[in-house]
DNA sequence: TGATTGATTAACAAAATTGTTAGTGCGAAT
DNA sequence: ATTCGCACTAACAATTTTGTTAATCAATCA
């Protein structure tokens, strides 16, 4: 019908293509007119909204880590579930987090080696990742009073399972030529592996018993 | 003294300013410029000794990936070690790699989703691996059918391996913001860390005892 | 209607980056 | 000593990439 006057439309076909591009690229691989190009609009489209590749790439940036505080938050989980719930919950969640961004850890990995004053603008998800902390360490120190599970450290915890739910994501190409066709599908090898994970968290954690 | 002819010289600082540009900034993000200047001579002499940006890369990225394939055999370990020392051992000579070449996993992996090709280049060290699997896959059937171990399988316990030690480093700059003044140093957090993997692992090899 | 505004385009300009070339100087071989 | 080859330089050329501008077009509104 109209051939113009698609000004939203536009700009977020824009920001999606930009989104993929530097995901995939990073912001030195990434090229303006190859994000114009699959927006489907001319690369002058891009300086109109945009001004500069660097205010494009800002503006990405920030959306994404607003969404990672997001995850943090939901990563506090229900109310008051047993430890052993809570904890498999929140190691799903983030799981299932980053399988729904999977390029996301790659991106923000590069993006702070590449500016290290970046990880300040982390500073808002680590405060809030630090109360979460709170509360799972008081949890666990009290389930360990009981002796109903062995004391444990719970950033130690956190690390162990951010690094083994952003490893199959961050490694994807590697671990998929690896793993080859034990699995029918990465996918279902995802899904192993995020059992695993709440396993191995889980195992940690659990008293050695007879 | 002699004004030139420093042919080794010269081209050894170009590959060094060269694996570090690279490895700091990617392919994409590495200039033929500041290598030149940081090696300290100037850029025609890239283009003399390597011809093109490529080639220069192709040279670090060979060199980059026999370096891999030795620590997976080191990794073997020393030949009839008991299980679990075998795997201590494994385990830290792993984690002591990276540690000396802390930007190669980001690199690896960064490459590797730019050209998924390269996958393939990884082959010979898979192939390695793969029999370094079979290996350790036998052994832990045969402790577990003495009762000794929990039945495991390898491939999973060696992708828990990589993820737990791979992440503090690839991920250094949020983790170190992370951590931030809970240890004397990063190192310090590190030197944790690697005991931390090595018992992570031998914990879920471990039969629960009384 | 006709003036205004915002979106759009094509062509262009500027900057950055890679790659080339012609020539210089030094040392070694004949 | 002359020639030859190699390392090297400086200037330049080519290409790629980012950013700009002037003109167009369509809708809206006075």
């Amino acid at each position: 019908m109209d051939k113009q006057n698609h000004p939203q439309d536009t700009e977020t076909r824009i920001l999606q293509a930009a989104e993929k591009e530097f995901f995939e690229k990073g912001y030195a691989g990434a090229r303006t007119a190859s994000i114009a190009e699959a927006a489907g609009v001319t690369h002058a489209m891009l300086h109109y909204y945009f001004r500069t590749k660097d205010k494009l790439f800002e503006r990405i940036v920030s959306e994404k880590i607003d969404a990672l505080a997001n995850i943090v938050l939901s990563a506090i989980g229900d109310g008051d579930l047993p430890l052993e719930d809570r904890i498999r919950q929140g190691v799903e969640r983030h799981f299932d987090f980053i399988s729904a961004n999977r390029d996301l850890p790659r991106f923000i990995v590069n993006e702070v080696f590449a500016h290290p004053e970046r990880a300040e603008m982390l500073g808002n998800v680590q405060n809030i990742a630090g109360s979460l902390l709170n509360n799972l360490q008081h949890e666990i120190d009290e389930y360990a009073a009981k002796g109903l599970c062995r004391q444990a450290d719970a950033r130690i915890l956190l690390i162990d399972i951010v690094s083994l739910n952003v490893f199959p994501f961050i490694a994807a190409p590697i671990v998929k030529a690896a793993v080859g066709n034990l699995y029918e599908s990465y996918d279902a090898f995802l899904e192993m592996r995020k059992k695993e994970n709440v396993e191995t968290i889980l195992g940690k954690l659990k008293i050695s018993r007879l």
